[in-house]
DNA sequence: AAGTGGTCTAGACCACGAG
DNA sequence: TCGTGGTCTAGACCACTTG
């Protein structure tokens, strides 16, 4: 249990690394209370201001909820928090939408040359691709394409009931949890197929989103890229 | 100089609040080391300890640099950090751009009901209005109106020496330090004046940024809406 | 009343940068 | 060598939640 003292790396960073190791392995699980701030101190042999430090860190990262009174809580990736954090698009009052997943399609294959890369993987790699059409009131919204890494999903490319909301499946049944991502965005016009499968004219203005979502190590697992009919939505960031 | 302490606001925040204060008025200004955290603390009659907090927070905001071994430094917006902050165009291998500005026309104005509204005052108001002509490598880029509070930049309208990145000139010459903004993205189709003035057909598509821009007070300072022509140019994006 | 996280202090020592 | 920020500890008290 205690920390096995490495020199020249803070003892609050072995804590930290601790604490995501035990989220990952399923020690803590989402939505659970973790021990107290003493009591974590003592099974680790470090002072309490050490183990607020990493809890103060895992907060800021958003791994877990520190709630005054109650205790500290490894946080879970609910359909509404997920969609909320990574699906931004929202209508002209500023009202959040959340789309439907009507049709999705599954298989496992190589990773291409550039996926390996985006992956920073320089063996072969075996990934999923799932594409899904995504609606929002009865018209088209999206067409997307999910690559992950098979190796971190064992067999979901066998799963026929993927939910509408990825990441909070992820969590549940891989234990990863997507906390950030990079995504790079283009206005481009539609190409006859796009064009079919969203309804509208070939040519006409959409919304590219190429994403590549990173889990608590910070490690590449999903690549993502949607491409939406914007019309009077919008997809809405913080820059900060 | 010591602080006034006010039941119930934690004596660290006050340090914050003050400190805060003291860069805006011009106390501590970009660039510059601020006193060590113990002569914070003498000087404010908090321990270092709070000081140290107080700091760390302001650093999470950006408004300072701590370096260990040299000092605290309030933070610069040079045209390249702010650049790289708030304008995130990049070519397809990750290269981020920086445009050029050709024309720009500023005028004083009433500020329209929308834009009061967005500026969050229920007063009449004056605002400034610059229209801008971006370029890159000798082709067009965007199309850009800036809206600014007239009150927080008196005079701005005078001048006719704008620079081609505004937000380190709001800093130094109006103490106004945009520190967050907020965005909606869409995907639209040129105008025929739009398609004109950035040398596309009409119909093309174009990224419609609108933007509010808020300060160390969290204050809605800025308004922006820029139209770019993306080609194979991205909008790069982090979602954490 | 008991237990949790939040604030505040004081002091010791370490790591880094500059003279 | 000195002064800075960075880590770590120990202890006191406050604020909030639950039983």
């Amino acid at each position: 249990m205690a920390l096995n003292r490495i020199e020249a790396v803070p003892l609050y960073q072995m804590v930290r690394e601790r604490l995501i190791s035990q989220i990952e392995d399923g020690t803590w699980r989402p939505g659970i209370a973790l021990p107290s701030e003493f009591q974590l101190g003592a099974q680790l042999g470090v002072s309490q201001g050490t183990v607020r430090k990493a809890l103060i860190d895992l907060e800021a990262l958003g791994v877990i909820e520190r709630k005054q009174g109650r205790g500290t809580f490894v946080k879970a990736e609910t359909p509404e928090r997920s969609m909320f954090h990574f699906f931004r698009l929202s209508k002209s009052d500023g009202e959040r939408i959340a789309p439907l997943t009507l049709q999705s399609r599954i298989r496992e294959r190589d990773a291409s040359r550039a996926e390996k890369q985006a992956f920073q993987s320089s063996a072969d790699l075996a990934v999923v691709e799932i594409r899904r059409h995504r609606r929002f009131e009865d018209r088209p919204l999206a067409e997307e394409t999910v690559i992950l890494r098979a190796d971190f999903f064992p067999g979901i490319a066998l799963r026929d009931d993927l939910p509408n909301a990825l990441y909070p499946f992820y969590q549940q049944e891989f234990h990863i949890s997507i906390l950030r991502a990079e995504e790079r965005l283009s206005a481009i016009a539609a190409s006859k197929t796009q064009a079919k499968a969203l309804d509208v004219e070939p040519g006409a203005p959409l919304l590219k989103v190429e994403r590549k979502a990173r889990d608590i190590r910070d490690r590449i697992v999903e690549l993502r890229q949607s491409v939406f009919v914007t019309g009077d939505l919008t997809y809405d960031i913080d820059l900060s």
